[in-house]
DNA sequence: GGGATGGTTCGGCCGATACCGAATCGATCA
DNA sequence: TGATCGATTCGGTATCGGCCGAACCATCCC
């Protein structure tokens, strides 16, 4: 097969627990160094360091040296698209849904936070509601679909996909979204190349920004109306 | 955050040659006993019996009695994708290009096989291509859509799916496919509804059959014909 | 019931690997 | 140039988990 030795190596990489700590450490896309990952994995830098280096040559992380710091990032959005599958696995009815203590830190991140590149939380998946509510955006098991009320609004806020503006595509030629599952409100949120975009912009306009550099998000003040009045949707 | 231990619990399951091998085995969406399994995995009944209950209660596989046999297969397509998702990264860049011996079954694989519930192989992927050619579909890395012109097409050859022909839904409301990453070609083929579909309608109508209850199926001359007339697409 | 077949449980062996301490390399800064 | 800090390499230890042999349970058939 496709070198089920290959298959087996890159599923056992995510199946250890301090690999599997780093690797969540950067679904936000950001890069770490290899003391960060060490920290988040709760193990000594010497063994992070094995561990990166393994995950390097399998090509899940990729190594970018800048002066004494060597920064890791996930190597591409298809690792980053495993890791959120077998999340969605690991979520399913199978798992044992333990209460497990929600500390101050887990709230905001339920709130808002980034996966990998777009928005996730309750943020997320009342973006996606609010946007499908109000007809801009159609979302399946499969995949997604901006309407052509979508591409207008969506050009009417200024966001741009891959440098064009949507305007100037024909809108139902184009498959811009992606579901995917979220692991705090076990609902869809919006992936795919229109959620980075939603995501960055509202990055660039100052409507939400970094909780210390996780991955969680606040709302700021001025997101808060936008969120309200433009996308019209209610946080709570 | 969604538990982090089933997430690594889950992929280390993945992650063991073994394993691996049962799982690969059930890609194809048809159910195995627990003896069919041992034996592809390369390991002693008592051996996969723990492989296989680790599974089922992580999740991964569903057991279903029958007499004196245990049927197994994969929980859900979720788990499929999955598997899928990290074969996709698995074959990526990094991945060394074994040249690895051709034998002739694999050999039947590469030119048609199913993956889960649809189809792939040269076969798959010329499908894809063909009717993406003619203005039927169009894929994206994040999903696809049925044209206009597809749902006529589909139409006209009676697929159906979830009970409805294509030609009772809006054309543009619906994303039925799911670009589906082949190991062998390297190209997408088409999985998703759709592609279930498709597959299913050419078991049906006999365009195509199993070669020994394998992943690997056989065009029929009357597939042949189809194919080459209805679809106009050129094996080789 | 008795035999055959599919499947599981138990116990012990053993190889793989995650982990850390100590030492080393490289780059930055005083 | 020495001191510091980040990162890696090496060696040794301990644990985890995959594996099988043997025994046991369940179902079907004669």
């Amino acid at each position: 097969m496709s070198n089920l030795a290959t298959f087996a190596e890159v599923a056992a990489l995510a199946g250890d627990l301090a690999r599997a700590g780093m690797l969540r450490a950067l679904m936000d896309g950001r890069a770490l160094t290899a003391s960060e990952l060490a920290r988040v994995a709760g193990v000594t830098p010497q063994t992070a360091s094995g561990h990166i280096s393994r995950m390097a040559t399998a090509g899940l992380v990729s190594v970018e040296k800048q002066g004494r710091h060597r920064y890791h990032r996930l190597a591409s959005p298809i690792v980053a698209q495993m890791l959120e599958t077998i999340m969605q696995v690991a979520s399913g009815p199978g798992a044992t849904r333990s209460p497990l203590v929600v500390g101050p830190r887990d709230a905001a991140l339920r709130l808002a936070r980034t996966c990998y590149d777009h928005l996730a939380g309750r943020l997320g998946v009342a973006l996606a509601d609010a946007l499908i509510e109000h007809g801009y955006l159609e979302l399946t098991s499969d995949g997604g679909l901006v309407t052509e009320e979508g591409v207008k609004f969506f050009a009417r806020l200024g966001i741009e996909i891959d440098g064009l503006t949507l305007r100037s595509r024909k809108p139902s030629a184009r498959i811009l979204c992606r579901p995917c599952l979220d692991w705090s409100e076990r609902r869809h949120h919006i992936a795919g190349k229109i959620g980075a975009a939603m995501c960055a912009y509202a990055f660039e306009k100052g409507w939400i920004r970094r909780i210390d550099e996780t991955r969680a998000v606040a709302i700021t003040p001025t997101g808060e109306r936008i969120f309200r009045e433009t996308f019209r949707l209610q946080l709570n």
